[in-house]
DNA sequence: GCCAACGTTGGC
DNA sequence: GCCAACGTTGGC
């Protein structure tokens, strides 16, 4: 079992249109960076544990939890010519793009900021500081008992 | 809204 | 295979 960080805009997806979705459960689709989708084709499986990441937010922010419910499987907004996603290189016999399903599992007590995480000497190593732009990042077991410990207080300043 | 970081594309 | 141009992400 693993642990993983997914980033989503508020204003596109939060949260809480996860916990609104029937059983809580939508496709994670539109992942399109390579790096991302290997880690997603690779290493994510059922049961796996998501720090759910709010980016482009004031300040941006972990602000729940969820979990892995399938396993990964083609994207399909990759072949619909009218999506936002669409790839005209991905094929049906070969897929260049993957996807899973994401329970909600439910927020955190208080949100945890990236400010927050970048003054933590601890998750100085997180994929989240150390590359930036990755929507996906793996968490290390350390790094997600710290970010769950610093869930249980609010932050000072 | 700006722009740094960085991934992708395509000419050569 | 290099690298310049370009596009995107996402923090600020």
């Amino acid at each position: 079992m693993a642990f993983w960080l997914m980033k989503s805009e508020p204003d596109v997806f939060s949260i809480d249109d996860l916990a609104q979705c029937p059983n809580g459960t939508d496709h994670w689709d539109g992942i399109r960076n390579y790096m991302a989708r290997n880690y997603i084709r690779d290493d994510m499986r059922v049961g796996d544990q998501v720090l759910f990441y709010h980016s482009n937010a004031k300040p941006p922010h972990v602000v729940g939890l969820a979990e892995i419910v399938s396993e990964p499987y083609p994207d399909y907004t990759a072949r619909n010519p009218d999506s936002h996603y669409y790839d005209p290189k991905s094929t049906d016999d070969n897929p260049r793009w993957v996807m899973v399903d994401v329970r909600y599992v439910g927020k955190l007590k208080h949100t945890v900021s990236l400010g927050a995480i970048k003054a933590n000497p601890v998750l100085s190593k997180m994929m989240l500081v150390t590359h930036g732009r990755l929507s996906i990042c793996p968490v290390t077991p350390d790094e997600w008992q710290e970010v769950l410990a610093m869930s249980e207080q609010p932050e000072t300043r």
